[in-house]
DNA sequence: CAGGAAAATTTTGTTCAACAAATTATATCG
DNA sequence: CGATATAATTTGTTGAACAAAATTTTCCTG
């Protein structure tokens, strides 16, 4: 028996393609997706492409102004610095949760960070930078909200369109291991409140490493018409 | 001089005009939305009208299967219950941020709940539990995230959702008065162990009263096609 | 009469062509 | 050169059309 949920709907396979086209860095924030070309270039129609841009402005991935069309998101620093106070919110109320947390999502902690040490030990930072992520929402998913869930993954992924190139260079993701590691450590003793102050500092620092990388890339990047690399 | 940002969607009017009758409890949860029907009905075509759909999914005001369509979105209760973890992440942040706001944010915090007092004086219990909401808005509007004051808003909107009608009820609004003054007298003094506390009570047994109404109001009315009345 | 297959109907998903309105680019004139 | 009128793009919206999926109705059979 087939899964139950499963009907495909061509407006959010196309959105799917576009968000990957994003996330990939593909598409350099900024860059304006104009509507007859995309459609083109995906396949689909006018119509459908605009229901699936309306998708990705709601995933805060592409901005939208009426008559303007739509663009590549580009953060300014304000943004950066609300991704990170956003962060900051659910992570440390993720940490007061994991007191009740289960054993098997503890497990799952663990297993997570030791998912970063053995990427970082092959130096396989892109991979790093990535493990690190999943090991924070799992600090995250201890809220059990997974509208809250939704909110950090759609800010990681806004976090990962802020430096997307830049990211696997290995001082932008060594320095963090070690303190995922002992954050951790912290969470399975049960000292919540060292996991606190460190997970502050932790954001603290992130914040103001990424907000130099964004300034010395240069915001705002003209980038004209982009054409969608044939298949 | 007009304001600068003024070019009206009509799609996004047609939101508006849906948005409003959902909130005023006019079309119960559930309720099917057919889009021929109200397409003609809010007289935009059938492709504006799905735009209009799409924005309010994001928002969380109505739910969307494919090809079975939109409908008033009917919260379970887990649903109402992660409501309530949502506020009380984003109100337990708030308390602590607000030992950095400014004077005129303490101050329009005064504001707030005062008006929720000459709202429970006048007996306007509708306005009463909206006032407020807008007092625990002002709370989270500590952390300074835009983005995060926008979740408040939604989640409060779909708690009004939940208990539509019957929320204009004496004993349900009137309890909650002096708890709001309680809290924000502790903010003001810079009790935010104490607010903390309150808050957390407050919440708690918030969401029990609502989860009881909801569950005695009953869950899935079927809610046959809902002719929408001509304006 | 129950139960279920088959057909008819409804509703959504998607496309296309067209046009008005707003924006941006271009050319013209002082 | 600068302001302005004109043309070319681009978005916003419509209406009709049709395929695919879901719902309802019909009808046959045990």
């Amino acid at each position: 028996m087939p899964e139950p949920d499963r009907p495909l709907v061509l407006s959010q396979t196309a959105a799917g393609l576009l968000r990957d086209k994003i996330l990939r860095g593909e598409l350099a924030p900024g860059t304006p997706l104009r509507e007859v070309i995309w459609a083109e270039a995906l396949n689909v129609s006018r119509n459908t492409l605009r229901e699936a841009l309306r998708d990705l402005v709601a995933e805060g991935l592409i901005e939208h102004r009426p008559h303007h069309g739509a663009t590549v998101r580009a953060l300014t620093s304000a943004e950066i610095s609300e991704i990170y106070t956003i962060r900051l919110t659910l992570e440390l109320r993720g940490v007061t949760c994991s007191a009740y947390a289960s054993k098997e999502a503890m497990a799952e902690l663990v297993e997570r960070v030791e998912a970063v040490q053995r990427a970082a030990l092959a130096r396989d930072w892109k991979q790093s930078g990535t493990a690190s992520l999943e090991f924070h929402r799992q600090i995250v998913s201890f809220i059990g909200s997974p509208r809250l869930d939704e909110l950090f993954a759609s800010v990681a992924a806004q976090a990962r369109l802020a430096f997307s190139l830049a990211s696997d260079a290995r001082r932008f993701q060594e320095p963090w291991v070690a303190r995922d590691v002992e954050i951790c450590s912290m969470l399975c003793d049960g000292d919540r409140a060292g996991a606190s102050r460190a997970l502050e500092l932790y954001l603290q620092e992130s914040e103001r490493v990424v907000l130099e990388a964004a300034r010395s890339h240069g915001l705002p990047r003209p980038s004209r018409s982009a054409a969608p690399a044939a298949d």
